[in-house]
DNA sequence: GTCATTGTAACA
DNA sequence: GTTACAATGACT
């Protein structure tokens, strides 16, 4: 017997290997297997059972080892590790790895990276001997010595260009050292794992709750896939429907997995689900980043088995083999932590969709802010939409206020940081000895220019995206194709003299805010004054102990956390964001403010949000016209991370650093073709062309460009109908489509 | 001619 | 990822 082997040795090709006769019962599809691979054991996975090899018989070698009595993957896990690796064009090998766990994997080496530095400094007739006989290696040893910490090898020589032999040269000459270093994820202290489980009786649910339990109910008696999305707002018992749907699928005997965001910060819906289950006699499988190798082995083993049935975990958590799966839930699906910033950069919700269509199972995404692209997919029949209106508590949902700054400007002359509606907002606030957030939405990025009275902002001539003020030389230039001008001294719009730079950084509100709340305790949080990371929890600390009245800062002040005195929340520059083309920023700014709003609220007063914007009825379609696309902007992720890139430069290169034109030329088709058939539309595709980043042999690389309509500037309207449950039909028009070709 | 350096392809 | 080998270039 012959079977198809994908190695984990760090290179992509299916190998063949004969079967010897006595593991001829033990191996099958998605078995873990030892293999020789240049005469060394290596670690690989059998994807194919029972094949014919294309290279002859006479060449193969025996599999040496069955490493596991039943396969780590099942077949349903098998042919979504297929999809993983066209959809997300990640190597195979890769989603393996993220798909089994190295505890699982055993033996498999441990995560090494190997580092670089200078053993010893050259001498300066050695530097010039190696100029001129291997300047290879003198620019590997040039680099080295600017260096002050060791290089990552990997980094080192896709940064220069130069090959392993090089490397190796260099130490063997006794220049360079080389460090290997275990990478082992710290496993931190956390909270909830084993600590207290809530238990207690399940309460009642209301007629609302009934409905929606009822409906996913009926699709999972049906036991075809279907997908529910569960519009919910806050606080209005979106986790008991999901528990009442897993004890529905337990009872039934099947298996079921919960996601949720990050763990560590849902500890409390850990506790709950592990009561409610566990009381019943599930044992209930917790699965997150930070566990060590022996609890992941554990888990792992007995949801194989089928010994637990319920797993309830982050992103990673969408792999667990559980058997018979027939509901998956992802809690907050919207959460852009469902997003893996590494390769595979899968996004778990996604995921979650596609297991469930495979495995025939039901899908149920919750959120009280649904993602635009959940919502697209009920608008076009995929998913079915349930919603629970009311608030368990009966508490009122936040007030959203639009203040449009423009009439601000005009009222109060000159630069205006809050508006009077805020600031009498939070005057109220701390007579009342009640608690204020002002969020400020700033990005790592230099000002746009934006006209205190209309509104406008100069944008490229060539890209349609806002320019980007440089103080230092008093230019506006296009991060995008670097046209450059010089800054205009009126508005070029409306003549107006007062167009100004804007970048309303945290010190200047603060000022603001002891202006007029000058006895105020103040705190501000960014990522400046964060350096130390203890100062970020006692911050918050005493924020909840209320010994805090104003906390001013960016996005993380968020983080899921509950502050029950916070009454007030200011969204300071609601179009800081919105220049940047990333709509994920947008969305995500704007959902914040209203779960930490809907949070919030006193007894039966609910909380209020204040949103400060110049542009507060923009029109959506001309923004949607410099949106974003998101599911492919992950692979610009790693792009800017690399090299510093403007974020709305999608410059697909990872694929590309091969050498071999051929090939590349295949990988760009292929994106192209993939971008297309997700947008529906086409796409432009630039290249041969060199890169202007690097110097590195770039002859050939390729640009993909690809523009989709999102709603970008729409944002602050349509988080004030979504608040309501309340979505415009145009609003839809202009999406995404996220979740592409998932069906 | 030899030897070192470097790039490339293959790993069954 | 690692290794074997081929291509290139420097030097005697």
């Amino acid at each position: 017997m012959i079977v198809g082997v994908q190695p984990l040795a760090g290179f992509d090709k299916l190998l063949h290997y004969k079967v010897p006769e006595h593991l001829r019962a033990e191996i099958h599809r998605g078995s873990l297997v030892r293999v020789p691979i240049l005469n060394r054991p290596q670690v690989g996975l059998v994807l194919e059972a029972d094949t014919i090899a294309d290279v002859p018989v006479e060449r193969l070698k025996n599999i040496l080892e069955v490493m596991q009595d039943y396969p780590a993957l099942t077949p349903d896990l098998l042919a979504l590790a297929k999809w993983m690796h066209v959809y997300y064009a990640a190597r195979m090998e890769s989603v393996l790895e993220a798909m089994i766990p190295a505890a699982v994997r055993d033996g498999t080496r441990l995560k090494e990276e190997r580092f670089l530095g200078l053993a010893r400094p050259a001498t300066p007739d050695e530097l010039v001997a190696l100029k001129k006989k291997a300047p290879q290696q003198a620019r590997v040893a040039e680099f080295l010595a600017q260096q002050f910490q060791l290089v990552k090898k990997s980094l080192l020589l896709s940064r220069l260009g130069v090959t392993a032999a090089v490397v190796t040269a260099l130490v063997k000459r006794g220049l360079v050292r080389e460090e290997v270093r275990h990478v082992e994820r710290v496993a931190y202290a956390d909270n909830w794992s084993g600590g207290e489980v809530v238990t207690g009786l399940p309460p009642k649910l209301n007629p609302e709750q009934t409905a929606v339990v009822d409906s996913v109910g009926e699709s999972l008696t049906k036991g075809k896939f279907a997908v529910h999305l569960l519009h919910g707002v806050t606080g209005s018992g979106k986790t008991e429907v999901y528990l009442r749907a897993v004890e529905q699928v337990l009872a039934a005997g099947g298996s079921a997995i919960y996601l949720v965001p990050e763990v560590a910060l849902t500890p409390q819906t850990v506790s709950r689900l592990r009561g409610r289950f566990e009381a019943a006699g599930h044992q209930t499988v917790v699965w997150h980043s930070h566990l060590g190798e022996g609890e992941r082995l554990d888990g792992w083993t007995a949801l194989a088995s089928g010994k637990a049935r319920v797993v309830v975990g982050a992103r990673s958590a969408i792999f667990a083999p559980v058997r018979d799966l027939r509901l998956i839930v992802v809690d907050e699906e919207h959460e852009p932590a469902y997003k893996q910033d590494e390769t595979p950069r899968y996004h778990g919700r996604d995921v979650a969709v596609y297991r469930a269509k495979l495995a025939g199972a039901t899908c149920l995404l919750g959120s009280a802010t649904p993602s635009l692209e959940s919502f697209a997919n009920v608008k076009s029949g995929k998913y079915r939409l349930d919603v629970l209106t009311k608030r368990v508590d009966d508490k009122k949902m936040p007030d959203i206020q639009i203040v449009d700054m423009r009439i601000e400007v005009m009222r109060q002359r000159g630069l205006v940081t809050l508006s009077r509606l805020l600031v009498n907002h939070m005057q109220a606030r701390f007579e009342r000895r009640e608690q204020t957030i002002l969020f400020i939405n700033r990005r790592g990025y230099s000002s746009s220019m934006q006209c205190r009275k209309c509104g406008h902002v100069e944008q490229c001539p060539h890209c349609s995206v806002a320019m980007t003020y440089h103080r230092a030389d008093e230019t506006l230039k296009c991060h995008l194709c670097g046209h450059q001008r010089g800054s205009p001294a009126v508005c070029p719009s409306c003549a107006a003299p007062d167009i100004r730079w804007r970048g309303l950084g945290t010190q200047r509100v603060e000022e603001a805010v002891r202006r007029v709340l000058p006895r105020a305790r103040m705190e501000r949080m960014d990522t400046d004054t964060m350096s130390k990371k203890h100062r970020f929890r006692e911050i918050l600390s005493e924020f909840r102990a209320g010994k805090i009245d104003v906390l001013i800062g960016t996005q993380m002040i968020g983080k899921g956390l509950d502050f029950p005195n916070v009454t007030l929340v200011g969204l300071v520059d609601a179009d800081l964001s919105m220049h940047v083309p990333d709509f994920r920023a947008n969305e995500r700014t704007f959902q914040l403010l209203v779960q930490v709003a809907g949070r919030a609220g006193r007894g039966d007063r609910s909380g209020e949000v204040v949103v400060q914007t110049f542009t507060p009825k923009a029109d959506a379609i001309q923004y949607a016209k410099r949106a974003d696309f998101d599911g492919f902007a992950e692979v610009e992720l790693g792009v800017r991370k690399q090299f510093q890139y403007p974020p709305y430069r999608h410059l697909i290169h990872h694929l590309f650093r091969g050498k071999n034109p051929e090939k590349i030329k295949f990988y760009a088709e292929h994106w192209v073709k993939q971008v297309e058939k997700a947008l529906g539309s086409a796409v432009e595709m630039r290249g041969p062309t060199p890169s202007p980043i690097e110097k590195v042999k770039d002859e050939y690389r390729y640009q993909i460009w690809y523009f989709c309509a999102r709603a970008t500037k729409v944002v602050p309207e349509l988080v004030r109908l979504q608040a309501e449950m309340k979505w415009p039909d145009d609003v839809t028009q202009i999406l995404d489509v996220d979740a592409m070709s998932l069906m």
